[in-house]
DNA sequence: ATGGTAGGATTCCTA
């Protein structure tokens, strides 16, 4: 079984080199944050053409998570545990052979101290909370998605330059280490252990040219997934098309 | 030295 997630800012912007990945990779199950779409306006009939079921969370300009399919899709589950029913669409889950597969979008919290930074600690709070209500470490769970936060000093280009900066602050680290500590063991972890292997690239200032990046986009697998895990990468290429997303798909075998 | 680019909304917000 392969999982795919990839925050593709924008299907809209991004639908042929979606497409054509999709068609390339074959991937079992795609996870896509940032869809930026209303359900009506996302090519689901597409992908369903291609072979997959959609089960989707959209809307008008921001945010937006799907999660495509081969297999069918059981109990699709849209928000976190009392979201208000105006609240950004950051989360879907849904069961697939067994598995069940999220896919998150975690907000950016815009800069350290300012409320949506204080929201986005309280999202991942929350996240946890979701996982101990209705889920258990030994079930074979996949979270997966952009979680905004970078793990560690191998994560980041320049830890120096990055301590205390948006994504890489200790109340950030905190919160992402409280959700993976529900029982996830990091996939791509489990394979690379060197620093240097960055998801996303600032558009600006020649981020990417310069491997200026992060790792912040992550496939995290309960004890029972992680023992089936043979190979996770990171699809850099995906950056190196045309008008490509500022983050790159992260794929694991299980 | 605090810039730069991109997407999607409408002269600005989010990332």
């Amino acid at each position: 079984m392969r999982i795919a997630t990839w925050n593709v800012n924008s299907i809209r912007a991004r639908h042929d080199l979606v497409i054509d990945w999709t068609r390339r990779q074959r991937p079992d199950v795609l996870c896509l944050q940032e869809t930026k779409v209303t359900d009506e306006e996302f090519p689901a009939a597409e992908f369903q053409r291609l072979g997959y079921s959609v089960a989707m969370a959209g809307q008008r300009s921001y945010n937006g998570v799907a999660i495509l399919s081969q297999q069918p899709m059981n109990d699709i589950c849209i928000g976190l545990v009392d979201d208000a029913s105006d609240a950004p669409k950051r989360l879907i889950g849904a069961t697939i052979d067994g598995v069940r597969v999220f896919s998150a979008y975690v907000p950016n919290g815009q800069a350290p101290d300012t409320p949506p930074f204080v929201e986005k600690l309280r999202w991942l709070e929350r996240l946890r909370a979701l996982l101990d209500a209705r889920h258990d470490p030994g079930q074979s769970l996949v979270l997966c998605g952009d979680f905004n936060v970078a793990r560690d000093e191998r994560d980041v280009f320049s830890p120096e330059r990055f301590a205390g900066r948006l994504h890489f602050t200790i109340d950030e680290r905190k919160a992402l280490e409280l959700v993976i500590g529900f029982g996830f063991v990091d996939a791509f972890r489990q394979h690379h252990a060197d620093r240097g292997h960055f998801t996303w690239w600032d558009y600006r200032a020649g981020a990417f040219r310069l491997n200026q990046g992060l790792r912040i986009d992550y496939i995290f697998l309960t004890q029972p997934l992680a023992e089936r895990s043979t190979a996770a990468t990171i699809d850099v290429d995906a950056r190196r098309r045309e008008k490509p997303s500022d983050h790159v798909p992260v794929v694991v075998e299980l």
